[in-house]
DNA sequence: GTTCCGATTATCT
DNA sequence: GATAATCGGAACT
């Protein structure tokens, strides 16, 4: 039999991803906690590092045209956006703006909360069944280090999620089993807001967002 | 059909 | 810091 969703209570509405921009967004989701009530467990982790991709802005996916790659984007705030990158890892994405629009915020780190053992158990497995260079390689989420290196990336906290691009590309935030849990918003002063990471395009938009002193952020 | 390159990661130096 | 791993999608011809 299947579980219920669980805390289905906090989970944030669709109203909060249409009712804010997304730079908006991007400032107002960390500090909340991103949850995959999945068959095999539940793992959630606090957001704790963000990027926006706007409309105009050369780095986002969606700057020339739809595609079948980026189609997700044009879907309306609170859709998952999930893509492949260097053929070897999904990044996941908040869709924001209206319906039609191009926009998305980037989740780019996340402190574990709960599943912390299944989180581990993704990561090495998904260092199993990859490059063979890798597949001896392990992480140990009982360690301070193994912890730490859950979830402090793109790429990394998509696999600890269990997410992937066939199931929860289009997914919906306020509907489905991955969604967020709402938090209350942080000070100003929590928020360091840097230029993003990784692009070529755009290098100097201030679109990256961590929560000061957070040890769980990709690159501090 | 062909080319080019990437919103990364783990490892080694 | 530098680099290999390694291939799908976008933008060309």
């Amino acid at each position: 039999m299947l579980r219920p969703l669980q805390t289905n209570s906090s989970r944030i509405p669709t109203a909060f991803y249409e009712q804010h921009d997304t730079l908006t967004l991007a400032r107002l989701l960390l500090g909340c906690e991103l949850v995959h009530d999945s068959p095999e467990g539940l793992t959630a982790g606090v957001i704790v590092e963000t990027e926006g991709y706007l409309t105009g802005d050369p780095a986002c996916h969606a700057y020339r045209r739809p595609t079948p790659r980026n189609a997700a984007m044009f879907g309306p705030a609170g859709t998952l956006y999930v893509y492949q990158i260097y053929n070897h890892y999904n990044c996941v994405n908040i869709v924001t703006g209206p319906e039609g629009v191009g926009e998305a915020v980037l989740i780019r780190a996340l402190e574990p909360t709960e599943g912390i053992d299944l989180m581990g158990v993704r990561r090495n497995e998904a260092f199993r069944t990859g490059f063979a260079r890798y597949r001896n390689n392990t992480i140990d989420p009982t360690t301070p280090a193994g912890f730490r290196n859950l979830c402090n990336g793109p790429g990394k906290l998509v696999i600890a999620m269990g997410i992937s691009r066939q199931e929860h590309n289009f997914a919906s935030l306020t509907t489905g089993p991955i969604f967020v849990r709402a938090a209350e918003p942080l000070p100003d002063s929590d928020v360091v807001t840097t230029t993003r990471i990784g692009i070529t395009q755009g290098v100097d938009l201030p679109y990256r967002f961590y929560l000061r002193g957070n040890r769980f952020v990709s690159k501090w």
